[in-house]
DNA sequence: ACGGATGTTGCAAG
DNA sequence: TCTTGCAACATCCG
């Protein structure tokens, strides 16, 4: 589920939730989803004063009092959720923050792929993931320059280009499905055969979905209900993602769906069109 | 009943 | 150096 848009959203939940709590212990649950020897961890976190919560890309940047920051990546299926004291613990808790009121901050991961990394604030871009990672998919950090710049250097094909985290941070398969529909791009396109005309389109429509997205509170995509937080809604506003067999919205042919790079891809042959390219 | 697919990323192997 | 494929883990679907 989390691509940028949900991860905004957790952020935005979270700051309303445990912006100014105390942490006063933690129980780690299972040690492989974090950085340090679990008592190293629990140590430095006790009576930390939780400040701030920022977002880069699908990366949460928990802020804490003494220059420390959790670096939290919920990778496939991570939720975050506050629970009062005596709350039942689930078999997909891996983490517990005890917060002096007596509520909990729990990390739930049914796959338990995600990660988080405790370091000093400041050195969170030397964290993997964090240290290639591309711009932010706004107006001010994606600039027509700098992906005119990406793609003109390189033959591979757009969807997989799109997904790879140090091109442009925050688009994961669904909303690269979507962004090439918008577009009207075929997800085999190379990207250095796209015209400056299709960079720019590309451009304002991932730029604009990925608001769009956040305004609807993301995407849920599995049925069962999100621990935290409002369930999004955003899903009944895809128009390729999981529709294969369907119309196509706008031309009416049937929605296609192939793999590319190991991945699940949607598209309309008829709108998407391979543009220059021999298959 | 079991093989394959599921939203992500890091790393190994080529 | 760059690109590709899989592993990490659990569940669900057909």
């Amino acid at each position: 589920m989390p691509e940028l848009p949900e991860v905004e959203t957790v952020r935005r939940g979270l700051t309303q939730l445990v912006e100014g709590s105390t942490i006063q212990s933690v129980d780690v649950l299972y040690a492989k989803m974090i950085n340090l020897p679990p008592n190293d961890f629990k140590k430095a976190l006790r009576g930390k004063l939780i400040e701030k919560i920022d977002r880069r890309g699908k990366y949460l940047l928990i802020r804490l009092s003494d220059n420390l920051t959790i670096v939290s990546h919920l990778r496939m299926e991570g939720k975050y959720d506050v629970e009062p004291e005596g709350a039942p613990v689930g078999k997909y808790t891996h983490i517990i923050f005890h917060l002096t009121d007596g509520r909990q901050l729990r990390y739930n991961d049914t796959r338990k792929f995600g990660r988080m990394n405790l370091v000093d604030t400041g050195t969170e871009m030397q964290v993997a993931g964090l240290k290639t990672i591309g711009p932010e998919p706004t107006e001010e950090e994606l600039t027509v320059d700098y992906m005119q710049k990406i793609f003109s250097k390189s033959r591979k094909v757009i969807k997989p280009f799109l997904l790879d985290q140090s091109n442009i941070a925050g688009l994961g398969n669904i909303y690269a499905d979507e962004v090439l529909w918008l577009s009207k791009i075929n997800p085999q396109q190379p990207v250095n055969t796209l015209t400056l005309g299709q960079i720019k389109a590309l451009r304002k429509n991932i730029i604009a979905e990925l608001a769009k997205a956040i305004a609807g509170h993301g995407t849920t995509v599995h049925s069962y209900s999100t621990a935290y937080g409002e369930a999004g809604s955003f899903q009944n506003q895809l128009n390729v993602y999981g529709r294969e067999g369907e119309p196509c919205p706008r031309c009416g042919t049937k929605i296609v769906k192939i793999k590319l790079a190991q991945r699940g891809t949607h598209f309309c042959p008829q709108c998407q069109p391979l543009r220059g390219v021999k298959k």
